[in-house]
This record gives C-alpha cells, structure tokens and sequence, in this order.
DNA sequence: CAGTCCAGCCTGTCTAGACTGGTACGGCGA
DNA sequence: TCGCCGTACCAGTCTAGACAGGCTGGACTG
C-alpha cells in the first residue's frame, strides 16, 4: 500500500508472468478464486493483474471454463526505431546472438551507395543468428562503414549491437526500409531450425546516425510464424 | 444490469476516445469523479476504461491533478494510414477490385469484440481479389458494422471503399494491427494465380474513424514476392 | 510581502460483496 | 445407451464504499 510496497496486483502479476513462463500454451492457470484465497486479495484486484496480461496476449481468459496460457507471439511495434536486444527486453524474453560472420570487407556496389562510401571502399559485415530466450528467431546482417570496425571488438553474442556502436559516438536514430514475405532458403532453414520453404518475413532497413548520415544497412530474416509486426497507423 | 446492451465501462471508453479526437493534446478529461456522475456509475467501473485508455497511450494519468490527452504516439510521417487504392495510386498502378462476397451476416464473437457491437449483432461482409493494373496483388476481408451496411449499393469493384464510407460520413482515421508471414494455402493460390505454400503478408487492421469509435476490421493477405512494405522508424 | 500550512481534489490501490451468462460434468430417466 | 437437466464453477460486470499519497491554491502567519 505504500510506496515501500509493490502494488498487490503487482505482486499477481509478477506471479502469473513467471507461471506463464513455465507451462506450455494451453495449460490453464489459477482461476480467480484461487489467487484470491492464495494471495488473500479481492478479486478485483486480481482481475488488474489478470486483465493486463490478457491485454498483452500473455494469457487469455474464457468464461465459464478458466484463465489459459496463450500461444507466445512475440510482437514488435512498427514505427519506433528498436534493436532486437530492446524489443526481446520489452517482451520479457533474453536476447542472444551466435555470430556465424563477423569481418571487414570490400563493400558490394549496392552497399557502397547506400552507405555513401567513396568507391571500392571496405566494410564491417556482421551476420547473427538472433536467439529469444535461446530460440532461434532470425537471420541478422548488419554492414556498417569500416570507421565502426571497432564494434568488432565488442561481445556481439551477448552484448547489443546498437549500444555497442553508441558507445562509439554512433547513435542509430531513424531507419527506412522494407517489408517483404519470402521463403526460407536450405541455409535460412537450417540456421532457424525450420523446414525448407516456411514462411519468412523480409525487414531491410538503412539506419542513419544522430547527423543524418547512413549509418548501418541491415537484413533481417524472421521466422514468419514466430515474429508478429505489431503497427500503428494514422492519416 | 440490463443485459443485452453494452457494458458500462465501453460506453465510457467510447466517450474518452470521442473526447481525446476533438481535443489538443495536454487537454484535461473529465476526471474520474465527474465520470462517475455523468455516466451514474461507481468509480471501479470509470476507471476501467480510463486504464485501457492509458495503458495504449492514448491518455495519461497524473495522481493529484487530472487526466489528460497524450502526445499522438507516431508521427504524423510515420506509418501513414492508407487504403490499397491510396498505395497503388503513389505507386503509379491503377487498383481494382473482384468481388467475391458482399453480405450481411451474424458476426463472429472476436468480430463484434473488436468493433465493440452489442452481443449478436449482424455485420457488413465484403471480401475482394484486389488487382494492380490487372494483376492480384491480394485478398481482402472487410468487415464493418451493419450501420455501414449502404457501403454494398456502391461499385466495389473500380471505386475505393474508404472514399465509399467517407461519404457515409465515416472518415477512417487510425488503425492499430498486426502483420506476420505466412504460407498460401489453396484457395489464396487459386485467387492470386500463384503456387501453393508461395509466401505471402498477411496484414490484419482495426481502423477507428474520426471519432475514434471501431469503424473497420480488416485482413489483407498480399502476395509476398510482389507487395513490399514502405516502412519508416524513428527513436 | 513571503513563507507555511491545510483543505480539497486528484489518481492509485483495495475490499467484500453481488448478479450474469457461459461451460463442464455427473446423474437420472427414457 | 443416449439425452436432458441440475449443479458447481468460471470469468465479466458492477457497486459503494475506504485509505494513501501527490498536487494545487488559498488562507493564515510572521
């Protein structure tokens, strides 16, 4: 009740946020009553931790018949500019990476003018295995100048990329890019654990820096049936 | 409780989105005190739909001084509303449509759910082949409230939808949704004269009008290879 | 005039009930 | 054996209060 507290309904959340973590989707959590009497609450005040929950698509909650793990979608607002370490973070999830590629090379013609490099210049390549609570979710290659090669040095399969190259006075600031459905290919299969021809989703972006100036071109492949977009749109 | 009608807490949620679209953002709401007495409710109830407001964004909650209209969440460049017709006009094709269905018909549960109807309500139904200069680009699912049902006298084959319920007075404003790959099965193959299992975007939208009431629920499943998403993000 | 204090308003948190409509299941009768 | 029905359970909705803690503004004091 006091600020020295968490919250009750708090307390109920924290609780159904790490049964949920530990059953499989479908099985059925505490009915209402029970966590009433288990936390000797209100039922209102279990309804609070409960209802934010089903908001998220965490559970879901079917009348007449209980409260019910949902299937794990992660989600990803569109429109906000994220690594894939903070967008794992605000879905409760532990980004990792197993780097497969990591090196300095001759920039291809199409990298080259997307980064705005003068001709034939050379490039940092880094390409990541993107892992969820250890579970493979996309293929990630990331280009960027070879002034950014210090990144390199950097702990690329726990750390953040993006806080990486902050720590270099390189602030990703605002991305274009595209969308795309595709296929998985042997190699995408293979690394994502998926069969041959499953769906995947496309992102490319060209992230610019604090300046303006292109900063980073990046592919990412997705596990189309994992990886839920979630966007906002206005006129 | 009368049953059969909506529940309290949606008929207050429905007012607060009304409000918060004729207001400046930083604008004071009623506060939960004067709700209970407009709407004769007790106070449980008011806040009900005060925290779902809050909990998306769109209004903040200060303790001690009010409520108010938050800053709009995306940029007015960012993730811009617009209809397949709008889309392929800045593309320079011409969009049309085959009919497939046009009905009126009993909602599903997540139907009237989403659009906020009363229980068993009876929806508008219109599912289109949509072509770009000829060409199946997708299939769209339409569904909007009965009261839209004059949306079926208009030509939803060469015109747009949205300019059809822009006459109806209803202008589509904002929409939150979902995009995620998947595979096509038969029928989406038949439909857009591609192969089984090609990969395609399936993009599902909730579009809110003016008022900021459900005005649309829709599902677009796009030919993956062909359709590319625009995206732009920012910090 | 400046500073302090308090009263009143605001949201946050919580209680202990109530009624509704929906579901699941066991038992009973045909 | 099959179908019907009652009962128990479940979440959804709602009430009419309560206290805590933050904020504002006016009154009062020095």
């Amino acid at each position: 009740m006091s600020r020295h507290t968490i919250p009750r309904h708090q307390a109920i959340e924290r609780h159904l946020r790490s049964r949920v973590a530990g059953l499989q989707p479908g099985d059925p959590l505490e009915s209402d009553a029970e966590l009433c009497a288990l936390f000797r609450v209100s039922r209102m005040t279990v309804r609070q931790a409960a209802q934010r929950l089903a908001d998220e698509g965490l559970i879901y909650r079917v009348p007449g018949v209980g409260t019910f793990v949902a299937e794990p979608k992660v989600h990803r607002d569109v429109g906000r500019l994220r690594s894939f370490t903070e967008e794992m973070a605000l879905r409760g999830a532990a980004a990792s990476s197993r780097l497969l590629v990591s090196e300095i090379r001759s920039g291809t013609h199409e990298e080259i003018a997307a980064l705005q490099l003068p001709p034939r210049a050379k490039v940092t390549h880094v390409r990541r295995l993107r892992l969820a609570d250890g579970k493979p979710m996309a293929i990630e290659d990331v280009v960027l100048p070879v002034s950014c090669a210090a990144v390199l040095n950097e702990d690329l399969e726990q750390g953040s990329l993006h806080e990486a190259l902050q720590r270099l006075g390189e602030i990703p600031t605002r991305a274009t890019g595209t969308q795309v459905a595709a296929l998985a290919g042997p190699d995408d299969a293979k690394l994502l654990s998926i069969k041959v021809n499953a769906a995947l989703l496309i992102e490319r972006r060209l992230i610019t820096n604090q300046n303006g100036l292109p900063l980073e071109k990046t592919e990412t492949r997705y596990v189309g049936d994992e990886f839920v977009f979630h966007i906002v749109l206005s006129l």
